[in-house]
DNA sequence: CGAAAAACGTTATATCATAACAATTGGATT
DNA sequence: AATCCAATTGTTATGATATAACGTTTTTCG
């Protein structure tokens, strides 16, 4: 067997992603799953949409809106915040990506396919994000709420604290 | 017995505060909990902070620091951003009032006897907010969390959706 | 093609929040 | 009571996030 790069789908599902993975990869993925979610709904992934969505995948970390507009004016002359505001709201629209209320920040959706609002753990230190999927958490919520008659609409799940790297790192 | 304005403990942990509770009941109470805690903890609940919580308690919906602003300056000339941002900020510390923040804006805690971060329903219609305490979901969390070698710090959970009162004036 | 819709450009402004430093106040200690 | 220190508040300026409004260009589709 290869030891080779990590890059199973099992690491987006529930995990912050290994120090040495493939993150070419992630973006290219990202990328492609867009243009095919894109293509299965008729929805136009512009050249300014998909500039955005492979720049909010640069990193497993949250992006703040005027930090992609600066890179968005390096090559991208005429650019200004509506610019990547209307980029920005079209991916969360498609479910391409997510906000981090907390955060005023956004980052990449691994899972695509199906719109959520994802469930979000947050490392206070080195501020990667990982994204749970977790239905007992959702449901539970719903229930919750069902006994009251709400009618959940959204869920907005963002947990901070320690990932276990960096807990590792700073004991030792 | 006496039908009686609502201020039963219970609706103030689980639920959406009924129509017609006797809502100076709610301000009076906070702000009896806010000396009796500041009391016991030596910290000063001065005349801008209870004024502040007072107004941030003049309903159960989430206030914007500005609308608490524009409030403030009526009764107090000198009032300007850090002003406000201040008093919310020594409220928040002390676990007096939560932080929306999917809505950037702040509401009243029923429950200041311990700190928390708190799971609330926002109603999307009438805009009120109820606060749960529910350790299953917390646990659930936490558990979820654990696994993964994640310590958890704080918890943000906010749902949105409708609320039963504003289902059935829709219906109707 | 030509009309309508969608996307984008451009300018201005709204909204939320904090930095920095000076002035004042509250309360403990002499 | 006078003094001192720390906490609070005043004041001005600015940073950070987000949207309104309207005109122009591009794309789509009959």
């Amino acid at each position: 067997m290869m030891p080779a790069k990590q890059s199973s789908p099992d690491f987006k599902k529930s995990q912050f992603p290994a120090k040495n993975h493939d993150h070419g990869r992630c973006i290219d993925d990202a990328v492609a799953a867009a243009e095919a979610l894109c293509a299965r709904k008729g929805l136009r992934l512009t050249k300014i949409r998909r500039r955005v969505l492979e720049m909010v995948w640069q990193g497993h970390n949250p992006v703040g809106a005027y930090e992609l507009l600066d890179r968005l004016r390096d090559e991208h002359k005429g650019a200004a915040p509506p610019t990547v505001y209307r980029a920005l709201e079209f991916l969360l629209d498609c479910g391409l990506i997510h906000r981090i209320e907390s955060l005023n920040a956004y980052v990449g959706c691994g899972t695509p396919d199906h719109l959520h609002s994802g469930q979000f753990l947050i490392c206070r230190h080195c501020k990667r994000i990982a994204e749970l999927s977790d239905d007992t958490i959702s449901e539970t919520i719903r229930s919750r709420a069902d006994r009251l008659g709400f009618a959940v609409q959204r869920q907005t799940i963002e947990i901070l604290g320690d990932c276990a790297d960096c807990r590792r790192s700073q004991t030792a």
